[in-house]
DNA sequence: ATGGTTGGGGTCCAA
């Protein structure tokens, strides 16, 4: 039996319960891990996903900004939820698998929302691209210290940096564009390196091609223009890596009624 | 060089 892992950047999981829906229908996912959910736990939409045949939710919202959650058709043993850069925002979330879900071993998935950057890449002027080197420097030191990624463990999420030439739609274009600068991806290298962590999206397709998660929602014909970038993740450790059998990128779903400007990235995993 | 769009909450901030 196979295990389809989801991630998805839904910006506000209220207003596109009708997508998720689709998408459930669509793809299959048994587990679905969202970014800015943006609500508060109590608002969280959890008897739609126990309708879709998800009972297992694990939340970790706040009002208006950012939120993760993990909704699973599996339980999970334990929730884990990190506070980053001592700020209260809801950027993390963590459960952990039985045996037999995602390999023969109980696995942790980490899903992972980083700070934007706002839009001038200068930490001594913009506080929020300050704010996400912090929180890239803190996901390092913590993953360093707990060796996360040493046993079976799987990172996905939003982590907002397209590290590669190819993860944009133009290198140079884009260098002193917050999410590809020269700093941010020197952290993600160090971040990625401090499990080490494999890049699983990048197994299945090669580091010379393009391959984008995210398009602007403020250029029109995104399709025609594909000016994209590769924002959204998914890693696995050394040992849970030969567990993950193939990729899927949704790009459709951008073209979606009503979208978000992220589409869901799905993983297979055969334990 | 500039502006383009979306969501949440409330008449502006974050992305």
């Amino acid at each position: 039996m196979a295990t389809r892992l989801a991630t998805w950047n839904i910006n506000s999981v209220r207003l596109r319960m009708p997508l998720i829906e689709d998408f459930i229908a669509q793809h299959k996912p048994d587990i679905i891990a969202l970014q800015e959910t943006k609500c508060r736990d109590a608002e969280f939409p959890s008897a739609d996903f126990k309708r879709l045949g998800f009972p297992h939710v694990a939340i970790n919202g706040q009002k208006g900004y950012h939120g993760v959650c993990v909704a699973s058709r599996v339980p999970f043993t334990r929730i884990d939820k990190r506070e980053f850069c001592e700020k209260g925002d809801a950027r993390h979330i963590a459960v952990t698998f039985e045996p037999g879900v995602l390999s023969g071993d109980a696995a942790t998935l980490h899903n992972f929302y980083v700070p934007a950057g706002g839009d001038e890449p200068d930490r001594d002027i913009n506080p929020k691209f300050a704010h996400k080197l912090d929180f890239l420097d803190e996901m390092e030191a913590w993953f360093k210290k707990e060796a996360l990624a040493k046993g079976h463990a799987v990172l996905v999420g939003d982590l907002n940096i397209a590290p590669l030439e190819t993860d944009v739609w133009d290198h140079k274009k884009m260098l002193k564009i917050v999410s590809h600068t020269a700093v941010e991806v020197e952290r993600f290298g160090r971040v990625q390196g401090s499990g080490p962590w494999v890049d699983v999206m990048r197994r299945f397709v090669p580091p010379n091609e393009k391959l984008f998660t995210w398009w602007s929602y403020r250029s029109a014909n995104w399709a025609e223009a594909n000016k994209g970038r590769r924002l959204d993740h998914v890693w696995t450790s050394e040992k849970l890596s030969p567990h993950a059998k193939s990729l899927e990128v949704i790009r459709d779903a951008r073209g979606w009624e009503r979208p978000s400007d992220h589409v869901p990235v799905v993983v297979t995993f055969v334990p």
